[in-house]
Formats: structure tokens, sequence, C-alpha cells
DNA sequence: CCTGCGATTTGCT
DNA sequence: GCAAATCGCAGGC
């Protein structure tokens, strides 16, 4: 059977894509584009979260809030963090499983201005996206976008155009539970990632 | 450069 | 009832 013609914009990133295990996506996505009504950049750093981590919402197992997490790949994972934050997560690996990269940084490239008025509170570009929260609130992403697709709009997700960067790894932030997981991808050298600086 | 703390809401025990 | 996948500000070195 030949492959059908994948609909979406060349490049784009589909269900397929998220269909396997969660450290390699984590891995992949660094250095990928992704854009949010047109407002976005470069991905550089992400978190990876499994499904029996007790560090990851799905350690707990089916709740109301982890339904996305148990579901398909390919779409978002937005919820609340410290009743401020929202974050945002692609689910990952077959539908049943529970696995989720965290997006944590991003290289500002699309729409600056926009990004910049949505963070009046950013001295400097540096801080426009470098934290999970922060790249939500620039790029304006919020709760509502819980359980999207990842392959349409208002979300565009595109592989890298050239090679993609070297990824280093290091231990994840803001836990509680398996700290010492080395599960946090940086593209090595990145003045936008968040802090503690990786390395 | 670093450390400490308050904000503010939800979800699970 | 309390901990939480964070951020920004204050204060000290």
């Amino acid at each position: 059977m030949p492959t059908p013609p994948k609909k979406g914009t060349a490049g784009a990133l589909g269900a397929d894509f998220f269909d396997r295990d969660v450290h390699d996506v984590a891995r992949d996505l660094i250095g990928c584009t992704l854009l949010y009504e047109g407002v976005g950049g470069t991905i550089v750093e992400t978190e990876a979260y499994e499904r029996e981590d007790p560090a990851s919402h799905s350690f707990v197992g089916l709740t109301e809030r982890t339904t996305v997490m148990f579901g398909p790949p390919g779409r978002a994972y937005v919820y609340l963090s410290y009743g401020i934050h929202s974050l945002l997560n692609f689910v990952c690996e077959p539908e049943g499983e529970a696995a989720a990269v965290l997006i944590r940084a991003l290289e500002p490239m699309v729409e600056l201005e926009t990004m910049r008025s949505r963070r009046p509170k950013a001295r400097a570009d540096l801080d426009l996206c470098s934290g999970p929260g922060k790249l939500t609130e620039a790029i304006g992403v919020t709760l509502t976008q819980n359980g999207a697709r990842l392959d349409r709009d208002p979300f565009l997700l595109l592989a890298p155009e050239g090679k993609p960067p070297p990824v280093v790894t290091s231990p994840r932030i803001g836990i509680t539970k398996a700290v010492e997981k080395p599960w946090r991808y940086s593209a090595a050298g990145s003045r936008w990632v968040s802090r503690p600086r990786p390395g």
C-alpha cells in the first residue's frame, strides 16, 4: 500500500511523531519550531514524564486531571501550576499509556512584539520564554487548550529545517520525587534555557 | 552572583 | 488540609 500524502503544512509533526517512547520525543523536540496562533519560536528545553514516574501526575492513575495524559498521543496537556501558571505538555506514547513532554523553554523567533507586550515584566528577550510558565504566557496558551490536537490550528509544530542541535541531559527542575532522573533535555550551549542552566 | 518567600488555585488524601 | 512540573521581587554578598 502506498503511503497516503500527509495533510497540513510540509514538515508539520503529526500524531505518529508522538506515538513512541517519551524520551525519544523529548529529545527530538529540541530544535523544532512551536507556534501558537502564529507566535513562538524554537524549542530549546523539554522534560520527559513517564507513566510509572513518581514525579508525574499520571503516577496516581486515571483521574479527571490526568485523563488527557492517558488519551491519544499528539494532544496538548495543559494544567495549572501553583495556582498561577499554565504549563504546556505534549502527550506521548499509545492511548492507555500516560507519558508527556513538558515544554520548558523556547528561543523566541516569531512575533517578538506580541510576546513582549504579553510579558511586560520581562526585562530582556532572554526572559520571554525561559521557563514553562513564561512561554505559555508569551505565546498565549491557556487551560482552554487542554486536550487540543497539536497537528492543526491554532498549533503549528515544525521539524528542524537543518540538522537538529546537540542535546544535553540533566536532572529535572522543580520536582521532589525521582529527582535524580536525568530527563531534562536542552539544546547544548543555548542561552535561551531556564535556570538553573544544565551542565 | 546567590538565597528566601509570597502569590493563588486545584486536586488528591 | 496541604503540596504543588513557577515566577518575580527583595535583600545579602
